[in-house]
DNA sequence: AGTTCCATAGGCCGTTCGGCCTATACCACG
DNA sequence: CGTGGTATAGGCCGAACGGCCTATGGAACT
């Protein structure tokens, strides 16, 4: 038997939600809650399986309220169930701690193997999501070119230099000699346009 | 009609998956290959509406297959189908260019169905992959505790810090003298700690 | 055989950084 | 009315950094 907890400010909403869960077999409807200041103080008593919360909430956002819940039930697997596809709201829902994304407008018939899923270890996310999610990564991609000037040896060497090591240890690690991480740093300064260590560090982070 | 280009080395698996595909109704199999540099040569000249590639080949990875594939046909949806589910696979694959994540352990009639999604602009992932998807955002929860301790103003001051500018121009563009922006960069170091410039930049970035 | 790129190595020198110390003024909370 | 947190400011000093210079050996391509 799965218990779920609704974090949801429409009553109507909230309520064929709460039916459609109870009418699930295995699944069972463990409370209800209208703002995300209900839902802190109540769903900690509660401990259900899983939480449902939707975004766009009166008083505290849905996003503060799934990174307070994290702090208090860390163990517990969060759904964002809402109507916002935005990129900034899903990248912000997953940052604070929810583990997967649905968007209001899927099947209603869906929802129950996604809650399912999530409580099973997974992280269901509607199809548009995943997509925004994925394209998040290639993004990185474009910033690189002018990382891919830079010889593999010079890569490794930044790649250290990025991590906060002194020339010196840089050296230790690859076997060369402290010039010679000067002389690859001049180089690889050179083709980054860049003239410091953080500078080079945040393009090369930029680039990942 | 849509037509599937596989990049895999093991005869077997590629044909079995080749049948697949040709018994799948609407679906049809436009050409197999069995190492990235023959993929790389003759997947152009197909022109397919979804390519499939494992990452453990002969020769040229996967990975870089798939980077080479999206700069001759960048419209091509790419999904990765392989054994593997280390993190850094996954997150190289997607940087590449791929917009899916299959694992071969996964049922082979859930393939047809990921097949279409990818098609129709969706992002599919098999369970474990999107949890470890999920889980790089919310990493970044983590550093950015510490810097919620950071006060307005030692934020202020460590963005400034994060983009390369000497303690003089941070000093003039937050109008207080080096000597205070040495007094607050003592401070943050404490809070985050750190102790230099680049371990604080990279902390700050990956807070973000 | 010559050219070009890469990895290796070093010297010199001024600038920047970061650790350690102290100090004042303001504000809020108890 | 003290106590603590924050923002401000400075001195001293050694370590680290980065710009400039030159130099050699190997690999690869022409």
């Amino acid at each position: 038997m799965i218990s779920v907890s609704l974090v949801e400010d429409h009553a109507d909403t909230r309520e064929s939600l709460a039916a459609l869960i109870d009418g699930a077999p295995g699944f069972r409807c463990a409370s209800v809650h209208a703002s995300a200041e209900e839902a802190l103080q109540n769903i900690p008593k509660q401990n259900p399986d899983v939480a449902l919360v939707d975004i766009n909430l009166p008083g505290m956002s849905g996003i503060e309220c799934v990174a307070k819940l994290k702090n208090l039930l860390p163990q517990l697997p969060i759904l964002m169930l809402t109507t916002y596809e935005e990129s900034e709201l899903i990248f912000n829902s997953l940052r604070a701690g929810a583990r997967g994304y649905l968007l209001k407008k899927m099947a209603p018939m869906e929802l129950i193997p996604a809650i399912e899923q999530v409580h099973a270890g997974g992280a269901p996310m509607s199809m548009p999501v995943a997509s925004k999610v994925v394209e998040y990564f290639q993004q990185r991609q474009n910033a690189s070119s002018e990382m891919e000037k830079l010889t593999q040896r010079e890569q490794e060497i930044l790649a250290l230099l990025a991590q906060g090591f002194l020339y010196k240890e840089i050296g230790e690690r690859t076997g060369i000699s402290f010039s010679t991480v000067r002389s690859h740093l001049r180089n690889i300064y050179e083709k980054l346009h860049v003239q410091s260590r953080t500078e080079a560090t945040v393009k090369y982070l930029g680039a990942r």
